[in-house]
DNA sequence: ATTTAGTGAATGAACGTTCATTCGTCAAAC
DNA sequence: GTTTGACGAATGAACGTTCATTCACTAAAT
């Protein structure tokens, strides 16, 4: 109580939205309560409004936060080398390591972001960010001729990003999904493609509708 | 007034069903009131307690007839001859002729199966489903010869299910989103990897950490 | 004394659900 | 052909609850 109990310029901020996190990760944007959200931070509700507006304005927040990691993360692999560690690294930490809860929580965003425009903005910007660093990455990697001078980057972005977001759907919501095998596999095929194994956007060989 | 108009033993359901429908993907679940389903199927909100017991029970019957439908559709691709072609028919069924507010409308049902395990039970049984389909179709065409006996129809089936989520999210809230071109070019993708261009589970080939 | 942080009861609007009542139609009775 | 009674469908005004937000107040720190 005296030293570290002290709550005198302590920023409840980062509190509040951890408190958040886990309520609206347990029961959802819209089934919880103000009150369960100052409950969970541990003070009372009232008080949240001296940091936040607003319930909106808790998401909005919690948003940016991500947003925030997640243009760190992929600061931190614009340099690197190896291009296929990097992406491994990076999906292990968000579809492995992180907590099942932030995937649900995704799930509330998105569709929050259906309707609310200010959401929807925010989400546009954290996308936005990951194509970006996808992009970098892997014009780092032709530079280095690690792959192919003529792939398509934005091709390969948007594949990563659907396979992200089904990945996230499928480890909130089934039962029996193995992230570890999962993200492996798609790193592989990932791989595959990024290396000219299968061409993506003039669809070359392969595949007709008379037989494949 | 005569005919037609004679409201008698005219069963509402699917009347309310698509209003509900209708709302749901405008507003999301929660922020639609039952006066908006009653006022969007031509009726108060009483009436609707007549042929649902509760809000809840219209996303229940509106999922189960999405079950349904789909269950339909991989039927009649069961006996199908050209594998790439039932798919892509599917896809561009389900991704590229239904309206956008129906992957809207499933991003809802994603965040209510996270807390509602009635909801929850219902997904799971359409996504049996779909696995079900989606490897008795592989199955075929592996006694015809078009893809290799060895294939793993259940890596495959769950890189498809993991495809259609990523795909779904997209087209419901990327604005920019073409799902005529990522479609195909992700048919594309399973074509190669069904043909084993690309192998998935061992990882045979290509990609390690040291380098592609 | 003044500022800052925190309290928690109160408020008022919104919403799911109920229910007493009305409406429209049909069929039997006359 | 008209009247009557019955019944299912539809109404819409309430009810009771839930919940975001407010605010008058206290406690502590400076």
């Amino acid at each position: 109580m005296s030293l570290a109990a002290t709550h005198r310029s302590l920023d409840r901020r980062p509190q509040i939205l951890d408190a958040a996190e886990q309520c609206f990760a347990r029961a959802g944007f819209h089934r919880t309560t103000m009150q369960d959200v100052a409950g969970e931070a541990g003070m009372v509700p009232g008080n949240l409004y001296r940091y936040f507006p607003s319930k909106d304005a808790i998401i909005v927040a919690l948003i940016e936060r991500d947003r925030a990691e997640i243009a760190a993360d992929f600061a931190a692999l614009e340099g690197s080398r190896d291009l296929m560690a990097g992406f491994k690294t990076l999906g292990r930490k968000h579809f492995v390591e992180q907590p099942r809860e932030k995937s649900i929580l995704t799930l509330e965003i998105w569709s929050e972001a259906a309707r609310n425009p200010t959401i929807a903005a925010l989400m546009g910007a954290v996308q936005a960010e990951v194509r970006r660093g996808i992009v970098a990455v892997c014009r780092n990697a032709q530079r280095a001729g690690e792959i192919p001078a003529d792939a398509d980057l934005d091709a390969i972005a948007r594949l990563i990003l659907t396979l992200s977001d089904g990945l996230i759907r499928r480890r909130a919501l089934d039962r029996d999904f193995e992230s570890d095998r999962e993200v492996e596999n798609l790193l592989c095929l990932v791989g595959a493609v990024l290396c000219g194994t299968i061409s993506l956007p003039p669809c070359a060989s392969a595949v007709s509708s008379t037989g494949i």
